[in-house]
DNA sequence: GTCTTTTGGTCTGTTCATCGAACCAAGAGG
DNA sequence: CCTCTTGGTTCGATGAACAGACCAAAAGAC
């Protein structure tokens, strides 16, 4: 899809969903942003896509208000409460693909923190399996899973987003 | 996102999905498949979608085993197992969808039926909020909700949808 | 059986998004 | 001040999606 064009006006919510995060590389992007990725040269050499469409989508983002961009010239790029709500369709999609493409089990698990301590393990549903709440994605920490494949990539992004941490916390890549 | 181009191989689920449902159109389609939707016309006629572009979706489609074509000739589409393990997600993506671009409320509603009759609404997270079970696409019946705008499209396809129903119940449009 | 219409596509030329690569300006460090 | 990094923008080339014409097989009418 691309930027002004958009899909024939239907009465479905999942296609006003798609016009905004149905393009290529927008809902990596979110993800990115969940897992902690906050610098415009950090998601673009995490993602490898073009410096151009990256700023094309950043500023999409941001003026749909998913993304906030904060501090002046050198800025980072931050969820909105209204980004935060798509975490079950990311945590879906990630579930589902895990399970069709990877054999040896999810590439990334995800855990449910309560003060700062592991209370379970976040089932295909979005819930975890101990307290079977759907936590938020701030109390949820993710580690890399037993189909994770550490030899794919090697830029400073990738490894920094192989060591334990909790969603939406500024990653460190330096 | 392109057939023959694909996400750089990233080590995520989400990244995995995508290459398969994140291109244009894909999505849209088996949201109609789940609504009933099961002949080429059919999706041509509801989406708007160009005849090559619908042709080559549903072919990665049945390629990937998201889809079935049933019949010589003049065949039928219907979802697999595989595809209904993303009813979370499509569901997810028009909750949001819905919530974001509908002032007036969801413009389709879901309710959870048990032996034909209905048992209570789904809610956002996918939970019937009578039973609080996670209700599998069959056992799911679809209505027009108060968001819906009936003046939008005009097609055999969107008027024999806006009749309730159940999902995965193929739809007859003549 | 055969004539006609509908269905389910394919083909073609055009438009527009994405790409890689070069370029540039504004901080940051020394 | 000079240099390096960061955060972009610009540009020409490529390739996907589009509208619309075309076509063959199936289904319905006679």
């Amino acid at each position: 899809m691309a930027l002004g064009t958009d899909y024939p006006r239907q009465d479905c919510g999942i296609a006003r969903s798609l016009e905004l995060v149905g393009e290529r590389w927008t809902l990596l992007i979110l993800r990115d942003c969940f897992l902690g990725v906050r610098r415009f040269s950090d998601f673009q050499v995490h993602l490898d896509v073009s410096r151009a469409v990256l700023a094309a989508r950043l500023d999409a983002l941001v003026g749909a208000g998913l993304l906030v961009r904060v501090g002046a010239g050198h800025a980072t790029y931050e969820l909105t409460a209204e980004a935060l709500d798509l975490w079950p369709v990311l945590h879906g999609l990630a579930q589902w693909g895990d399970r069709r493409t990877s054999p040896d089990g999810p590439r990334r698990t995800f855990h449910h923190l309560v003060a700062g301590v592991a209370c379970g393990t976040i089932g295909a549903d979005g819930r975890c399996r101990s307290c079977d709440t759907s936590p938020r994605p701030g109390d949820i920490e993710t580690r890399p899973g037993p189909g994770a494949d550490p030899t794919l990539r090697d830029d400073p992004v990738s490894r920094a987003l192989r060591v334990p941490h909790r969603l939406l916390e500024p990653l460190v890549t330096r």
